[in-house]
DNA sequence: TTTAATTAGTATCAAATGTTACTATTGTGG
DNA sequence: CCACAATAGTAACATTTGATACTAATTAAA
């Protein structure tokens, strides 16, 4: 069991205050409230819940299932355009399509186009198994968003909108 | 250069609403409004730009950091200690505590009370890193947390602690 | 006590990930 | 055209991570 920490910064202020952060340098960091940290935390609690119903029950990793939601939103894509709509590197969405078409689930075709790209879309498996995970994955975020007031989800979406918007 | 969507779902309403969650199930999933998505590419920034300080410039990796930052909060504390107030596998903490023993930042010795457990602590290295560290990241959360108002930042901060209460 | 069950921490192996570089193709400047 | 730069996607290698199981020590139970 964990004793109390020795040195706990009050940094309440900090948090709140968007005042000249010149505090002096040796303090002591109270992870608990220092925003990064909080951030992991929690993306990683949720990102565990969401993630049960589509790896658990389907044997899909993060990356595969965000392919997948990305196909599903156009009707021909080529991996390029995957990459840059989900914020994931190449290597990574290539290597997500190599086991996508191993499972039946993507097809890939060289790009009439251009014949370096490919045109990546869902089979009609990959279709089912999306259709099947959609309806989890929102009840779960909607689980977790009801924890919070109406106005409270209007909140943190204006937050996220404006973070994203700065670090982008 | 991507196309537009073939069909997005407008989901507003969902991210919004309270209401009982039963829309359609074949609907097509916009993964730019949903919140567990949205939330682990806000997470990826704000972790890439905290990391950078002392990555880069110390060679340490996240999880070694959390583990400095939690030795700075305590006199002597386990790793089992580690595990339960950073919210890490034990797995990882070990790893952590091995490098970071290895670049002489952490010492390691057998707990007095119980021979299984070990009592850790930063070494003067340890300290004068971790004491380097501390500004840049606090200044790093400043910036990004700049980019709201005051008041946002409080709202904030209540959303987080009451996802994290409901998920814990 | 002696035995069984639990706990702390680590080793080990498999799987996932990051990095670099490569092949094939297309675009571009001379 | 032609040479050269840029792009799409993948291969190959190194590193990190996750899962399991193990050793040693402690606690609980009979």
């Amino acid at each position: 069991m964990l004793v109390t920490p020795v040195t706990i910064v009050k940094r309440q202020e900090l948090f709140y205050s968007n005042s000249k952060m010149n505090k002096k340098t040796d303090e002591i960091l109270d992870l608990r409230q220092f925003f990064p940290y909080r951030l992991a935390v929690l993306e990683q609690r949720v990102g565990i819940a969401t993630s049960r119903h589509y790896r658990h029950d389907f044997d899909l990793s993060r990356v595969e299932w965000r392919v997948m939601a990305t196909l599903a939103m156009f009707d021909s894509i080529s991996a390029t355009d995957i990459c840059e709509f989900s914020h994931m590197a190449k290597m990574q969405v290539s290597r997500a399509i190599a086991r996508l078409k191993e499972k039946s689930l993507v097809i890939q075709k060289v790009s009439e186009s251009d014949h370096r790209a490919t045109q990546l879309s869902l089979t009609e498996d990959g279709q089912k198994i999306y259709r099947s995970i959609v309806p989890r994955v929102l009840q779960e975020e909607q689980a977790i968003l009801g924890y919070l007031s109406a106005s409270e989800r209007g909140q943190l979406q204006k937050i996220i909108d404006k973070l994203e918007d700065a670090l982008a």
